[in-house]
DNA sequence: GTATTATATGAGAATAATTCATGACGGATA
DNA sequence: TATCCGTCATGAATTATTCTCATATAATAC
């Protein structure tokens, strides 16, 4: 395929977008203020240039094709976020306020439990937590730190290795005293939780020499967080790193009953502005942070 | 400020980004095979559209201004996704899945603790769980079926509403016990947990007649489960509906110490295809949605 | 079948992007 | 400080793209 090679008319995709909305070419002309002939000119030299018929067009209105769809969905997005970037851009920020950015799990299992001492530790500002999901999203969340799984470069930003982890299966202990033997063999009897497209299961299953095993079934949220309390709650075994399931491990509420380990599966990284443009709390919170990590 | 109201233009784009990747016009000419003055001419139109300085010319190199860095990072991200999703455009989907997004505390607090009821009750889908913000974002997650909080409709969707929601202040037990008197002016020595933008606290001050309390401190978290969790361990006071709340009220660990609510703060929605459209499993699942919160 | 509504199409007009030729400016060099 | 070099800016001319206009075509409803 040799899409991707060409560069996409940027300019269409105001059209498509628009037709997309209404389903109707007459429509998102009206609001483009131009022609219906002039959409459809645009929309079909997207077509053209994408080599994919984005509408159907049999029936009196038009509507999108599955591939349509799927363009839709990121182009929207896409025009959203650009239009939104480009709105906020003099915006003032206001100093006493921080902001951190992080995996929700890492917010919620690490974070949080410590949000007493971060408190006196920086008595005069107001912190805001923001979420960094794991599958990295297309903007950087605007936030003086941000938490982020696995070595993704942002143009013009600082990265940091914060900790390497240590991938391992947990379960409810519940669930363990049932079973006598344990082998990784007997997860094809269980539900595996991914909270990821079942990349960390396949890689750890590849360790452990079972990469064909089939197990009872797949369930998959989007948050580590769920996935710690599906396996909490004893509804299957879940993969995570030590940072975050130390909590659960520790309280004996989950435990880690494989030694094997994935020990190289992927970092968290700190995000940051570059040396000269960092503010200091900015460097004093990243001092905490590594201090209370290790 | 006007910006917004005017389209990007979208072209211009591809040469501002770059420009501020390689920063240097020359090099971005090059790589997209025109002269440098065509650049310049770009760069310059999107500054006179935006009306913002995107790159400091003072120098002998190009350097971007805090507004460009900004909207580089945007539009850099946002033109990758574009790429890569008319890369990807013709893939398949799988059918046995079946994906629900909703708020993360409602899939934390709402759906995991009955899991297993909905892995009986629908034995053969490969279940997926997906994060819907509470914060509106400006594309709706690719699901099957979407839990939303707050009246918001999407273009050729189907809203129908699924719950009211009862806001309330919940705190940890230990906090109360520490504390005789039992009133909204007591606040003012406590911490106050928003999980939004204060809007939920600043409403229900005013319903007690103390809009012009002033807490000991504020601090702001991106999702209900956090706000809870901070309430749970004693930090403050947190503002959240039963839905969510009833969790932890349950089990003892949150009390919610004031009768005075907010009844009709918001309610929850159901976002789905239109009837036509509409599978079974969607049906059904929304049928034992409304049967269980009932 | 006819009216109606919606999209497609081709040619020319309008607009926008690009080039070309040149100017301007900062930094390096001697 | 004069000169050179590299980089970006600018305006007019050129080229390419986008849009409109006037119809054609197709599906639907009556």
């Amino acid at each position: 395929m040799q899409i991707g090679q060409k560069r996409i008319p940027l300019k269409s995709l105001h059209s498509f977008e628009a037709a997309g909305r209404h389903l109707s070419m007459g429509q998102a002309a009206l609001e483009l203020s131009v022609t219906q002939s002039a959409i459809s000119h645009q929309v079909r030299h997207l077509e053209d240039q994408l080599g994919v018929k984005l509408f159907d067009r049999s029936k009196k209105q038009i509507s999108l094709t599955p591939e349509g769809a799927r363009l839709f969905a990121v182009v929207g997005k896409a025009l959203e976020d650009i239009k939104l970037g480009a709105m906020s851009l003099d915006e003032e920020t206001f100093a006493g306020k921080f902001t951190i950015a992080a995996p929700p799990a890492f917010t919620n299992l690490w974070l949080v439990p410590r949000v007493g001492e971060l408190l006196d530790r920086f008595p005069d500002l107001e912190l805001h937590f923001e979420s960094m999901p794991r599958r990295i999203p297309s903007v950087l969340p605007e936030a003086d730190l941000v938490v982020q799984f696995g070595k993704h470069n942002w143009p013009r930003k600082r990265i940091a290795p914060l900790a390497v982890t240590d991938y391992k299966p947990v379960c409810s202990p519940r669930l363990l005293s049932r079973l006598g033997k344990l082998s990784p063999g007997m997860l094809k009897d269980h539900v595996l939780i991914h909270d990821d497209d079942g990349e960390a299961w396949s890689q750890w299953l590849s360790v452990v020499g079972k990469e064909q095993l089939q197990p009872k079934r797949h369930m998959y949220v989007a948050t580590a967080i769920d996935a710690l309390e599906l396996a909490r709650l004893g509804v299957g075994f879940a993969m995570n790193d030590q940072i975050i399931t130390s909590y659960w491990l520790g309280t004996g509420e989950l435990i880690a009953p494989f030694r094997q380990g994935l020990s190289a599966y992927d970092s968290y990284y700190i995000i940051t502005a570059h040396e000269g443009q960092m503010s200091n709390i900015v460097g004093e919170f990243e001092t905490w942070l590594r201090q209370k990590i290790a």
